[in-house]
DNA sequence: AAACAATATCGTAATATTGCAATATAAAAA
DNA sequence: TTTTTATATTGCAATATTACGATATTGTTT
């Protein structure tokens, strides 16, 4: 095998999964800091920013995209990269799910 | 290739990748939630709780174990798993820093 | 139009992940 | 001590991911 078994799942399971799954290479994790700090900017300033090809750079971009974790403009001859505020909303609900949940719980292990 | 090239990216960037990779599945996730809702529990209730064999299972708590999200006390016979809340602070602090970040810029793209 | 620039896609090799049957390990119960 | 119970590990097949050179695409310049 090796294929996940996504339809043995919630929806609301599968989705915060892909968004994890997005968020689970350095890459990535660069990707949106760096985006963070200047707000908005092109696949070319991040294949300068990163140790990585062009297409490489490109590939990622595409699965934040498809995560729904970042978006992009078409500007003219180049691509207008930037963070897509609902995607995150919906991954960050899910820990602070989790932290309220504990803080009532006061979880000490076994 | 195929590797990812982690010593090109900060530790800080490899850590949150770390957590977020384990967090990419949908069966960890609903590992997780389980575990948020009982507490506390041992492997054989999960496998009784997800469509995945007991091998299955086990793989995928040892990785929400190495990546610090859970943490298991032998306990006689059975481990005992439950939520080890530092790993969670980490990713959490991840998007409460980029949170306040965009409400400071209310970005719109491009 | 031709050349250039920015980005995406294709093809492919290397590696990693997923899932499970079979088996090992270790403690508890009979 | 044999059996049962709970979990981990091994081995392997199927699939997915990572990375990049080569190439395609599309808009901009000249």
């Amino acid at each position: 095998m090796g294929a996940t078994k996504t339809d043995h799942f919630t929806d609301n399971q599968n989705e915060l999964a892909v968004l994890a799954k997005a968020l689970g290479h350095p890459a990535r994790i660069a990707i949106m800091e760096y985006l963070l700090k200047v707000d908005t900017c092109i696949c070319g300033d991040i294949v300068n920013e990163l140790p990585l090809s062009q297409p490489t750079v490109s590939q990622h971009l595409k699965e934040l995209k498809n995560a729904g974790l970042i978006k992009g403009n078409i500007d003219g001859n180049s691509i207008c990269y930037c963070i897509n505020e609902p995607g995150l909303e919906k991954i960050k609900g899910f820990f602070e799910h989790i932290t309220v949940h504990l803080q009532k719980k006061r979880n000490e292990c076994c």
